[in-house]
DNA sequence: TCTGGGGTCCTAGGACCC
DNA sequence: TCTGGGGTCCTAGGACCC
């Protein structure tokens, strides 16, 4: 605990949802809800708008739809929303070197560690140049929270929403505290909270007044402990940097259940391919190899094999998968299959060193494990030489490129589009061989609607525009956001900026 | 038409080793 | 011959978070 609050935390409003309202003006003070279209779709985010129906995060999409069915329904374009963060998460690395994100619209930042002077003043200060300066890069807003430490900073910014700030003064963490449900504190979800409720603890100053051996009994160790602590508004966590990711994983639900047992290796082995495309991305290798079943019944399952040696091969994970599938029965339909690999170790493919030291070691191992006992010759990886092992084209191997180019364009309710006669716009629906499209750009009035053949040449899928005009230069100038760093942006054009070819764009810029 | 996708951390039991 | 503890790795499941 701090004497001054200059941790803060930020959390950007509706996030996805006002991304697209700032998109596609047409849809700004109108019900806008973000998430899987699909049968078994989920709400990501719903605008303030949507969310006065009561539509809310990770709610059916079903639902939200009798609850909201004038509501713009849209699926969420990362891309846009990662270039957004990479604008803010840039700002916030103007303040302090020490910020760590949650996730891409939120964050915390150690404002000491970044030089503010350790007053409730200077903070505020900080914070409030910070929300302008978001606002006129990304034309969105964020709510802020500062406090002396991590969990009531994150108390504060949700006080703050939308569009506010509110700083907790250290010494008065207690009092705030209180009165406020035990939902409230990091860490209590609805198991916890149910066991709690069932033991008569409803608020904070309940559960402190439990004190921390009950806790312990209720909960176990490590969870009562943490919990006694946070309920005492005593939360000592630092700012953390940087954190390389633990493990890497996709996985799918389907439209109707899975029974074809063909069907479902198929998917696995597709799932396992995606997976190293990531873990390859990411210049990692991994050993433990985890499948994820979820059945009809929702009833969940994994099952994990960890190989003699970090691997980045396709065909290795692809192998542990099958493997483990084999050993799961889903003749009853299986809604979601998911494969993953954790134990992630640094080296990439290149990395012939690592390679050799891995094969060294392993060599041993199996030399080890031979003498040992020959029994184990029978199980699963035994006899693979461990380690990276010959590097094999990810995706191709499943056929899914020549899958793609047959596939028929799917035109996906809120995607980018671009019209050879009318320019940029995005979809508004699709069905029975036409599209419909609204012609509008984040910084035109609200555009017309035209429908076209959903097999029309002259319409093809675009890449998100910015969210600001390229050339509106005010807003990114004053935050001092390295912008117009695109290679390509050196030529010129007689009819000024052109929208969505990377020129100048405040938004798309890198950090 | 209930219930996405990508993560983190904790617990607990059994194997195995010292 | 019997008894005992601690530490680490692996597997599986569950709670929680955004």
């Amino acid at each position: 605990m701090r004497g001054a609050p200059t941790i803060l935390h930020l959390d950007m409003d509706a996030f996805y949802a006002s991304a697209e309202q700032a998109a596609k003006p047409s849809l700004r003070g109108k019900p806008v809800i973000v998430g899987g279209l699909g049968p078994r779709g989920v709400v990501a985010t719903a605008s303030y708008e949507a969310r006065v129906f009561g539509v809310h995060s990770a709610m059916a999409m079903a639902q939200a739809r009798r609850l909201c069915p004038n509501a713009a329904f849209l699926i969420p374009r990362f891309a846009l929303y990662r270039k957004v963060s990479d604008a803010v998460m840039a700002l916030l690395h103007t303040l302090s070197p020490l910020v760590e994100p949650l996730s891409l619209d939120e964050a915390f930042v150690d404002l000491e560690a970044g030089g503010t002077e350790p007053t409730v003043e200077a903070a505020r200060a900080v914070a409030e140049r910070l929300r302008a300066d978001i606002k006129a890069v990304t034309g969105l807003t964020g709510s802020v929270g500062l406090a002396g430490s991590k969990m009531l900073a994150k108390i504060g910014s949700e006080q703050a929403k939308p569009d506010g700030l509110v700083v907790i003064e250290p010494g008065t963490e207690r009092d705030l505290l209180g009165p406020m449900s035990v939902r409230t504190l990091p860490g209590v979800g609805p198991a916890t909270a149910e066991t709690l409720r069932r033991a008569g603890i409803h608020t904070v100053a309940e559960t402190r007044e439990a004190g921390e051996a009950e806790l312990v009994r209720l909960l176990g160790r490590a969870h009562g402990a943490s919990l006694f602590l946070m309920a005492e508004g005593r939360d000592e966590r630092p700012v953390v940097a940087e954190r390389d990711a633990k493990s890497i994983s996709v996985e799918d639900t389907f439209d109707v259940d899975l029974t074809d047992r063909t069907r479902v290796q198929l998917e696995i082995a597709r799932l396992a391919d995606r997976c190293v495309r990531r873990l390859r991305e990411a210049g990692r290798s991994g050993r433990t190899v985890v499948i994820k079943v979820r059945r009809y019944d929702f009833s969940t399952l994994t099952r994990s094999e960890t190989l003699r040696g970090p691997t980045d091969d396709p065909a290795v994970v692809r192998e542990a998968a099958a493997r483990l599938i084999d050993g799961v029965d889903t003749t009853a339909g299986v809604r979601l299959l998911g494969v993953g690999v954790s134990g992630l170790a640094d080296y990439t493919q290149e990395d012939l060193f690592a390679q050799a030291a891995q094969a060294a070691q392993a060599a041993q191992a199996a030399q080890a494990a031979q003498t040992a006992d020959a029994a184990h010759e029978a199980v699963g990886d035994a006899g693979r030489p461990p380690g990276p092992e010959r590097p094999e084209p990810v995706g191709e191997a499943a056929g899914e490129a020549s899958e793609d180019a047959e596939k028929p364009r799917r035109w996906l309710p809120g995607s980018d589009v671009r019209h050879a006669e009318y320019g940029a716009g995005w979809v508004q629906g699709s069905g029975v061989g036409r599209v419909t499209v609204r012609f509008e750009e984040p910084w035109s009035p609200p555009g017309r609607v035209r429908t076209f053949p959903v097999d029309d040449p002259a319409l093809q899928p675009a890449d998100p525009l910015p969210l600001l005009r390229p050339d509106a230069d005010a807003g990114a100038e004053a935050a001092e956001v390295p912008s117009g760093q695109d290679p390509e942006s050196g030529g010129g054009s007689e009819r000024g900026p052109e929208p969505g070819r990377g020129r100048g764009q405040p938004v798309t810029s890198r950090p």
